[in-house]
Formats: C-alpha cells, structure tokens, sequence
DNA sequence: GCCCCCGTCCCACTGAGTGGAATCATCACC
DNA sequence: GGTGATGATTCCACTCAGTGGGACGGGGGC
C-alpha cells in the first residue's frame, strides 16, 4: 500500500533490481515508459538496460510489452532453499490439508519479509490469500512470527526499528506487543494471526527446524476468521512442522 | 557438456548474469574464489558483485558458500508464461501421465534451447531426465523439434548455424536430417528421439499452440528406449496437446 | 492531416566500476 | 607455535562503461 519509491539505485545492479521488482503480480507485461516511472529511472536508460536483459533471457518482450523473462524462472528453480523445502514440504502439506480442509502454505524468512514457498488450497475453503512466491510482512502474519519467535534478539530490534506498518486495524503496531507475543511463541505457544493482514483472515502457523535445530521456515494454515479457531488445528500443524523437520536433509 | 566458457562479458550486468549461471543444479553452494573462475570475472571484482547481490537477495551467503537467493524464486514465480503455462497444464499432463504410466514433460522455447516449466514422473518410470527449470538442446530433443517445426524457416537457420552439437551418438548432426524431420514434423507428423540427446532415452512430443494458433511449447513423454514404441502414444499426446490448448487463456 | 505518446538513438561528460596488489582470516600440517 | 596454502576482503588510482537530456522516427487516435 505505501508504495514509496525508495530509490537510491546508485549502480547498475540496483537498477537492474528495480525494474526487475517493477512488476506486479497480474501485469500483462509493462511498456518501457511506465517501467521507467515505476523504477524511477531516465527512459533513456530504461531502454538500454532492458534490452541487455533481453539478450540474456532475463526479460521478454512482445511488441513493445516487457515480461518476466524464462531465465528468471530457471534460475527461481535452482535455488536450493526452496526446492529443497518444497519438496520435502509439498507430502507433508497434502495431509495437513486434508486433515483440516483449510489453506495451508509454507514459508521462508528473507530479511523483514517471509517468501511463500508452497501453497495448496483447501478442500473447502476459499481461495489462498498468498500464491507462491508472494511475500507477506513479518510482523503481521502468523508465518512471520512463528519464524521470527526463532530469530535472534537482534533480528527483533531490526524489525521493529524498520517500523511496524499498519495493514488493517487489528495489525499489530506497538514494538511491546509484538515482543510479548514473540516471547509467548518462542516458550513452545501457537503463532496465531486474526485480521492483522487482512480483515477477515485468520491464519495458526509454527517454525518448521532443520534435523540440526535451526530454523528453516514455518508452515500455516488460514481461513475465514468468522469460522476458523486459531487453536483447534495446533495439533494437525505442529505433527505438520515436526513431520517436515524430519524430511529435511540432516547435513547443512 | 561442453562448457565452453565464451565470456565477453563486458557490462556489469552481463557480469552479473555470468555469476548467476555458474550455479549448477546440485551445488552445496560456491566459494568467491570457484564462482570467480566459472564465471571468468577477477575474484575483487566478484567479491564486489556478489555484495551487492546478496543485499538484493538475489543471492544468499551462509559462511563463505553463496546460494542462490530467494528473490531469483520469487522473480521466477511471476513469470507469466510459465505460470499460466503450468497452471493450464498440469491437470492435462497428470491424465497424460494416467493413461501411458510415463514421464510427462512441458516445456517453452527460449532461443536455441528449451526450458522445461513441469514435468511429471509416470507411475512405474524411471526419474525424469530433467528437472523443472531445466534447459534443453532444441534440436536433439522430441520437445524441441516438436517446437522447432512450428518456428520460422529463418529460426531454423539460426539453430542450424549454431551448430548441432553432438550430445550422443545418435544426435542428429546433419542439418538437412533435421531440417526433413522438422518438415515432416511441420506437416502433421511426431516430433520423435531416440537416444538423441541421452542413450536409452526415448521420448515423442507434440506442439501446443495458443487459440489463436500461436506457437506455445509443447508437451511429451518419455521412456526407457527398450520398452518404448515412440509412436504407441500418439494419440495421448496429440490428445493432451489439444486439451491444453484449449485451456488456454484466448487473448494474449 | 495533426498531435501526442512511446521507444530508440546520439554523444559529450563523468563517476561508477575495475582489478592488481596488499591485507586479513582460517585452516592444515609439520 | 610456526609456516605455508587457500580464500575473502579492502584499497586506490585509472579509465571506460554507463549516463541521460534531447533529438529522431513511427504509429495510433481524434
């Protein structure tokens, strides 16, 4: 929603970053004007990096429209992290699923974000509010807390200095709040979330650990608030997470 | 194979993308110092760029050894081909895979090569010979040839004067060989290989092609070349390539 | 026809990027 | 603990890659 364009974008790269990270979700491709503006770089520019990026497959174009290009979609899939954890994850998020009926995702941490790595809809239930790849705020998502419950104390203060930004009016906002609820999660408690993303959204999730006891990503799941109790699927998801934890490689 | 390091590689962001296409499909992660020979870029200056990578997350480091970073998978998630591809396609290849008990296979051109975006393992087969996201020769594979025979004549030249590598013993090398069986192909025909590209590797595709008749990717199976009679799945396949076809959002 | 918007190209300027060498860190083996 | 090998980071003077304002061409719509 704030959508500030912070942009240093000093060398080259960054600028790269910035038109890469210029499209959305549903664009039907971007035209080299509009990604200047939302890049925030000289048209000129625009035009000559992009056409680089063309060569190397990075970027697409069809006409005058710009797309994501194949590369980016190879490269997406050799990341270890990911694959690795989807694919130790997809099984165990079968039987959640089915033994819920509800959403259910798995997620990792990157810096104030987490990253959705897996998404399977429930049998019942609407469509997910995330889709693969999407990322959510940490610190208004139940994802986000239960990794963030794992994370050094250190990591909690980057968090909160980088502010809390308000999502609806249940988000949680107040540095002292979230601290508590981080405490609470850390002692072995649920993370929970209801509303504090988007209004009418409920959502229970717990870090998921590797073999050797570091955190690797959390897995959720999420319904309708109306109908959805935080706490009656804790059973189903923490058997989930310590499931995975068991798939995981023993050796990084 | 080869691996034949042509590094012009002049610009910061062709240096970029050099470091980013070093990583294989099976590493534990890179040193700076191994990164900076396969990408053929001096070692402070691979230092440099991998700092700012990481910043981005493009790229992750644990210790000294550097993955591949989260936001590559993100990217690769909003890829817009791929996505409505994979979307449109996996109900069609699980019946695929359903009535021949093979591997199922889509893939998209990019270039001189295509990139598989699903694949599925048949009941009773072997591991698929690739992965999703994984690229393959156009000319010595059933997929590629089913997509190279929907290309322009000029297309055709280009991969031609590439050169036909040579993968197996089989390979078609000869560029009158291929530019028949591409005619035959274009003319209603399979696009079959066996043992072209892997020995004991036998696979048939067909291509798929938009409602407005414009070339898409294309779908395959594949067997062990003992067992595998390239034309007993014609049907199947041809059938599946309609079917997703049809599935096809009709405006792009 | 005219105007407006969009993408590309041009070119003189300059500071971002470069990379060899020095430095620091870690590890292994004697 | 010394010594040498390996690997990552930092420094810094040089210079060329990258820059971007503006000109150009073209296409689409009123």
């Amino acid at each position: 929603m704030p959508g500030s364009s912070s942009n240093d974008a000093i060398g080259v790269l960054d600028r790269m970053t910035s038109i890469l990270e210029a499209f959305d979700a549903d664009d039907r491709g971007l035209g080299i004007s509009e990604l200047a503006v939302r890049a925030g770089i000289p048209k000129s520019t625009v035009s000559r990096l992009v056409a680089t990026l063309v060569r190397q497959s990075y970027l697409e174009r069809d006409g005058s429209r710009i797309h994501l290009g194949l590369r980016l979609f190879e490269l997406g899939q050799l990341a270890e992290l990911p694959r690795e954890l989807r694919a130790a994850a997809l099984p165990v998020m079968a039987e959640l699923r089915h033994s819920t009926g509800e959403n259910v995702h798995v997620a990792i941490r990157d810096r104030r974000e987490v990253v959705c790595i897996a998404v399977m809809r429930g049998r019942s239930a609407e469509r997910p509010f995330v889709r693969t790849g999407g990322r959510l705020p940490i610190h208004a998502t139940a994802l986000g807390k239960a990794v963030l419950a794992h994370a050094s104390p250190r990591d909690v203060d980057d968090v909160v200095a980088a502010g809390l930004e308000r999502w609806t009016d249940r988000t949680i906002v107040d540095p002292a709040v979230l601290r508590r609820q981080l405490e609470d999660v850390s002692r072995g408690g649920l993370a929970a979330e209801v509303g504090e993303f988007a209004a009418g959204l409920s959502c229970a999730a717990i870090a998921v650990l590797s073999p050797s006891g570091e955190l690797v990503g959390a897995v959720s799941v999420s319904g309708d608030s109306g109908a959805f109790d935080t706490h009656r699927f804790e059973p189903a998801i923490r058997a989930a997470a310590l499931a995975l934890s068991r798939r995981l490689r023993p050796s990084p």
